[in-house]
RNA sequence: GGAACCGUGGUGUAGUCGGUUAACACGCCAGCCUGUCACGCUGGAGAUCGCGGGUUCGAGUCCCGUCGGUUCCGCCA
């Protein structure tokens, strides 16, 4: 055989390429041997064709009757139309097949751990073993496929509006606030450690203080948090960044960046993407990153139920909030469902759930009512605009408890009543957050997206006074309750970088040790900037509605973060620690490995 | 750190109230078959039921522990 080891792929192959002679490459998948007529379907990458071999040449078919599964062969043959009646309307080949002249085993392969070529669930700790067979299967190649696709996008869009994809280091230094870092131990500075990068954020600033004005890149991030269906240890952010603009120039360019991405997976996105308050998306959906596909707003009846004869009301609503839910037409489910919801409100952090279910000729089935007056009950009904057949769910609490358990239940009535659409996509960009967050357990606040998000101008001489009620000039990106990504105009005053450390707590001492480089830098004259990131495994998970962002990572972790594959986190040798000055704790000894 | 679910031939599952030979489909192996495409037919191999302990005359089944996987809470500026 010469170099030419094919032709054509597979999948390619169609009824205007009957007559041709082609050489085709790869995988064995399904063969269907009828002793006198062998077929095979030959599967690579551009999907699947039906190879015939035919008795009449004995050699060429004894060699095909050995042919195993997923064995890596080439074969020559004629493209022929099929027989009337043969054709298969299921494969974009089907109506063509390879008749085959000539036969050659490139690799032999053992039978596989599970079938390639059978969609359907194995379970994951074989597929992550055997990953590259995983890989094979054409389910992840499509989200591969479509992965590379919206990078190239991605990359095409940054080009043509100007921006330079530049890199940043991966061996950085370790800073506080945010996730715990990456540590990795330098073996020239015994003792000190790099920090794998949470993202690029303050390289990417100093950019903008170069001058380089447009900036991106598809880099890997690493947080050591605990894991979820759509969070991995390391992930890959379109990390973006620009000078001399505002939270809309931003924002613009960023929906026609997302529109183009959209695209590639034939999802159709509207400009501009509506605008929502932090404040708005709380108090209506209980969530900064609210679903829009679906209603079920959550309604304040706080004022209505202040002097309740229910005790619960009365008292959330002196200082707390009385919130509810009008979930349509779920009167009817049983007191057992309806159990249930009380008992995930309250894991959630509820003291309980108050309903109310509306029935016939509404009539109520409620446990609370007998404590209410009439025209409170009439008043409740009215503001939810409650028609027989409703169930009415009710919070009291702190605000922020009625929020995040209202926000959540909220999202559960939607699937268990069938609200949500799978394929509609509702974006909006969540804007006008706080600055700050108080944290309780550090008695100090913290920055709600991080440090270097500037506040609105008009809110900065709060930032010493009441530093809560400061807004920052930040926005998310949310479609479909998911957050794809976050940014904000960032600070470019070296004094107003001070002040912003000095709110989070920081002694000057701290602040230059910690950010000493970045304050110097921004002394030199930096430009306004700003920027965001998306986070490119969820906006794939989204686009091909995955449950996991681990069907679009080629080498995902477990959720202890190992690699089944490599084995990796793993022992090293004494030597290697020793060389790093390391010694490990008897508790590190023989642990989980 | 916490909660829940799961772990049975290679893969996916069944296995009742604890009962004697652990079932089915796919895959694998062999044979037959010239138009299949989830090919078909016949036969066969393949499991100490994740691991350890306990209860019991008897454990895949019940209990405790442990390991692993998943989902969620905390965490994720």
């Amino acid at each position: 055989m010469d170099e030419l080891w094919r032709s054509d792929a597979c999948g390619t192959l169609r009824l205007a390429d009957a007559g041709r002679e082609v050489r085709l490459a790869g995988w064995v998948g399904r063969r269907r041997d009828h002793g006198g007529l062998i077929f095979i379907d030959l599967r690579d990458r551009s999907g699947v064709v039906q190879i015939v071999f035919q008795p009449d040449d004995p050699e060429l078919f004894a060699k095909a009757e050995a042919l195993r599964g997923e064995y890596v062969i080439s074969v020559k043959g004629k493209v022929t139309k099929r027989l009337e009646g043969m054709e298969n309307p299921k494969l974009a080949t089907g109506e063509i097949e390879v008749v085959a002249e000539d036969l050659v085993v490139l690799s032999e392969a053992k039978t596989p751990p599970f079938q390639i070529d059978r969609p359907g669930d194995v379970d994951e700790r074989i597929r992550l073993r055997y990953r590259y067979l995983d890989l094979r299967r054409p389910a992840l190649q499509r989200n591969m496929i479509l992965r590379h696709r919206v990078m190239k996008a991605a990359r095409d869009f940054f080009d043509e509006n100007g921006f330079l994809e530049l890199e940043t280091p991966m061996l950085t230094r370790s800073t506080p606030e945010g996730a715990r870092d990456y540590l990795v131990p330098s073996r020239v500075h015994p003792g000190k450690f790099y920090a794998l990068p949470q993202s690029p954020q303050i390289f990417k600033q100093l950019f903008m203080v170069s001058g380089l004005e447009r900036y991106y890149q598809i880099v890997r991030c690493f947080r050591d948090e605990d894991l979820r269906a759509d969070r991995q240890p390391e992930f890959t952010q379109i990390d973006v960044e620009m000078s001399f603009v505002g939270r809309d120039d931003v924002m613009r360019m960023m929906e026609r960046l997302i529109q183009r991405i959209f695209a590639v997976g034939g999802i159709d996105v509207n400009l501009p993407i509506r605008r929502i308050s932090y404040k708005e998306a709380i108090e209506r959906y209980g969530s900064d990153k609210p679903d829009l596909r679906f209603g079920l707003e959550l309604v304040d009846v706080t004022d209505i139920v202040r002097d309740s004869g229910f005790k619960v009301f009365a008292d959330a609503a002196k200082d707390g909030l009385v919130k509810a839910i009008n979930a349509k037409g779920a009167a009817r489910w049983s007191r057992r469902e309806i159990d249930q919801l009380t008992e995930q409100a309250i894991e959630w952090g509820a003291k309980g759930l108050a309903w109310i279910a509306v029935g016939e000729g509404g009539s109520l089935r409620s446990a609370i009512t007998k404590f209410m007056a009439e025209e409170e009950i009439a008043a409740v009904l009215e503001r939810l605009a409650a028609e027989p057949d409703d169930l009415l769910l009710f919070v009291a609490d702190r605000p922020d408890v009625v929020h995040t358990v209202l926000g959540r239940l909220r999202v559960v009535l939607g699937e268990k009543l069938g609200l949500i659409d799978p394929e509609r996509y509702e974006f909006c960009w969540v804007i006008d957050w706080p600055l700050l967050e108080w944290d309780a357990e550090q008695g100090r606040y913290v920055a709600a997206h991080h440090p270097f998000t500037s506040p609105k101008p008009e809110h900065l001489e709060l930032l010493e006074t009441d530093p809560g009620a400061v807004e920052a000039l930040a926005y998310d990106l949310v479609v479909n309750g998911v957050e794809l990504g976050g940014g904000s105009i960032r600070i470019h005053r070296p004094d107003v970088q001070e002040r912003m450390f000095k709110a989070l707590g920081f002694t000057p001492e701290e602040a230059h040790e910690k950010f000493g480089f970045l304050i110097e830098a921004l002394s030199y004259g930096a430009p306004p900037h700003g920027g965001i990131a998306f986070g490119l495994d969820r906006v794939i998970m989204v686009m091909a509605r995955l449950d996991s962002i681990r069907d679009c990572i080629p080498f995902p972790k477990t959720q202890s973060a190992m690699d089944l594959m490599t084995g990796a986190p793993s022992d090293v040798a004494p030597e290697q620690l020793e060389e790093l000055g390391i010694r490990l704790l008897p508790s590190a000894r023989g642990g989980k490995s």
